[in-house]
RNA sequence: GGGCGUGUGGCCUAGCGGACAGGGCGAGAGGUUCCUAACCUCUCGAUCCCGGGUUCGAAUCCCGGCACGCCCGCCA
């Protein structure tokens, strides 16, 4: 309704500058304080003051004289307060909002018929995730999430680098070393198992003598040289190696969860002949030169100024070629293509904008995300050197935690409901990871983290219970409405003036801006506004559920305040899906 | 050295041109015969990094500093 009413309330300030002979350029429609009554408020005064030689308020006045409300069937009311123009909501605005968020969809916006590629985490498969990538896939699969609910056609994408150095190396050291002359895996899954196999190998590179590296650097030679040429039995040796690991990444990723559509691999663009292809028409561009035996592209006339080397002097190939042509077949593929990313792959990720562009492709298609590192506070995390905390151990702390919280909560339980062994561990699973992804979807991702376990899996206020709790709360009412006889009413059959408590219009009015969240989150990539958003949302139905009784409300207004209820639960339910934190009906 | 990003009460964080800078943590005081107290109410606490500038109006835009992070491989 939201979104209705911010184009009408345009229409309004519009037509009555038009009247008043003012321009109409900048409406300064703007969203009001928390303490104003408005949905929206106008600013135009400030700007108009000076053309009309009169001070902001009267301009304001003036404005308001030439709206009338009657003519815009969301807007109540129009008033001033000083140079602001402000918009009061009417009761078709509520009556509206009230019945569209009964669809347990309600937020989901209408289908656009556009389709994106969504590419996040792309981690290469060496060993177990650790906290300091845990960023990508949290943002990456809100993202899509949010895509998703905002009507785009999404694919979730994890590419995988199975074609350089790194996978060469992994495949001889698991081809050379016997299990038993490994320490114990950490755990009991494919990366955990296999990434021992890869810190020998590298530890022996380092510290081996020199006749042993020869004949090891002889080896992964010979294996970067098969996937170059395309060998068929080489690829299928470091496929196994990937595979196995990526397999075991997967099962962890699951647990966020975050999920993939499609995991492309990059050998995927040297075997089908893409990347030649594209060297082929990288070299004919302006920009390419044969510098040192190799071909490099110049874009300091694009505002960068490293030489971008897309074929080695030896005449293969690089990652960065390689991702070119990924992305030329993601332009292909898809009307748009989105990228989590590093801030440390900030670099690449311009040269493959700039890059791509030169190619005559339009890069207003692709958006690129970027976020910063994770660190420790000792420092960065490794899985070559085995530095670092795994994302499981980071899981399995958080549930741990949760599960003890909630034991603890059990005693001075007010609610009756008997929760079994089964229940605290769903509440466990559902509290501490979503409290984890929470954590880290709710910042905005430039700014850099520093990990802290007693931060990170703090189940206090403005963190993922709080939230979750909300959703316990709405579910709970509605279960026992249901047990004494009172359904929901129809969407139809509602009168939302019957919602005459301010705390009532306050969360209606809340939940009116869901849908105008999803497709502002969705224009700027911007996932953690929808987090932001549950915050107020949560304070408004506390405020709601302080101030009025649902199921011994009196007869006329019950029905009322249980669709409320009910579509609150659909809206912070909904909002909690996209930011991929579970909503319990009981906690 | 250059490029990019970040800098908001003791700590964390929202806001990123408009109405007194919102929250949370923390500290203190209260609230449960009533739909879950993982909640609510109240109090304490801010030179919005510093200095200039633009504007009717700047935390927000511009310029110059400072601090921190990331990047600057024929690695991925």
């Amino acid at each position: 309704m939201f979104l209705a009413a911010r184009r009408v309330v345009e229409d309004a300030v519009e037509s009555a500058l038009d009247a008043l002979d003012l321009p109409a350029d900048d409406l300064g429609i703007e969203e009001p304080p928390e303490d104003v009554d408005a949905i929206l408020a106008s600013s135009v005064a400030f700007r108009l003051a000076g053309e009309v030689g009169a001070a902001p308020p009267e301009v304001a006045a003036d404005l308001a004289a030439e709206i009338d409300p009657a003519d815009y069937e969301y807007v109540g009311d129009v008033t001033t307060q000083g140079p602001y123009l402000n918009f009061l909501p009417s009761n078709a605005y509520f009556g509206a909002t009230l019945e569209a968020a009964q669809d347990d969809e309600y937020g989901r916006l209408d289908p656009k018929d556009v389709s994106v590629a969504v590419e996040h985490t792309s981690a290469n498969p060496t060993g177990p995730v650790h906290v300091g990538r845990a960023r990508n896939p949290i943002i990456g699969d809100a993202l899509a999430n949010v895509l998703d609910f905002a009507g785009y056609d999404v694919d979730r994408h994890y590419y995988v680098n199975d074609a350089g150095r790194q996978m060469a190396v992994f495949t001889w050291a698991y081809e050379r070393f016997d299990e038993d002359e490994l320490p114990e895996p950490e755990r009991n899954r494919a990366e955990y198992d296999m990434v021992r196999y890869y810190r020998r190998g590298n530890t022996v590179l380092e510290d081996a003598p020199e006749d042993e590296v020869e004949q090891a650097e002889a080896e992964i030679q010979s294996i970067m040289q098969g996937l170059e040429d395309g060998d068929e039995a080489t690829y299928d040796r470091v496929s196994e190696v990937v595979d196995t690991v990526l397999g075991g990444m997967q099962e962890c990723l699951a647990r966020l969860p975050a999920d993939f559509d499609d995991f492309v691999k990059e050998t995927r663009f040297m075997r089908d002949g893409s990347t030649d292809d594209l060297v082929d028409r990288l070299e004919d561009l302006e920009e390419a030169v044969y510098d040192d035996e190799a071909w490099q592209l110049e874009l300091d006339d694009h505002g960068i100024e490293k030489n971008l080397v897309f074929l080695r002097s030896d005449g293969t190939s690089l990652y960065a070629t390689r991702d070119l042509a990924h992305h030329e077949w993601k332009f292909e593929n898809y009307d748009r293509a989105v990228t989590v990313l590093g801030e440390d792959h900030k670099l690449q990720a311009e040269q493959v904008r700039t890059t791509l562009e030169l190619l005559g492709r339009d890069t207003e298609r692709l958006d690129q995300v970027l976020y910063s590192y994770v660190n420790l506070p000792e420092g960065k995390m490794s899985t070559r050197d085995g530095t670092g905390i795994d994302l499981d151990d980071l899981l399995d702390e958080a549930i741990d935690r949760a599960r003890e919280e909630v034991e603890d909560r059990l005693d001075g339980r007010l609610r009756n409901d008997n929760l079994d062994d089964a229940d605290v561990e769903r509440i466990a699973h559902q509290v501490g990871i979503g409290a984890v992804r929470y954590d880290i979807v709710s910042k905005q991702p430039a700014k850099a983290i520093t990990f802290e376990w007693d931060r990170a899996l703090d189940f206090e206020a403005q963190s993922a219970p709080y939230v979750q709790y909300v959703h316990a709360r709405a579910c709970g009412i509605l279960g026992e409405a249901r047990e004494a006889g009172h359904d929901v009413p129809d969407a139809g059959d509602l009168d939302a003036d019957r919602l005459d408590v301010p705390e009532a219009r306050r969360l209606l009015a809340t939940i009116a801006r869901f849908p105008a969240v999803i497709e502002g989150a969705a224009e700027d990539q911007h996932p953690h506004v929808v987090a932001t958003y549950t915050r107020e949302f949560a304070d408004a139905f506390n405020a709601f559920y302080r101030e009025c009784p649902v199921l011994d409300a009196d007869a006329d207004k019950r029905d009322e305040r249980l669709a409320l209820v009910a579509a609150a639960r659909h809206t912070v339910g909904n909002a909690l899906g996209v930011l991929g934190v579970a909503a319990p009906e009981s906690m």
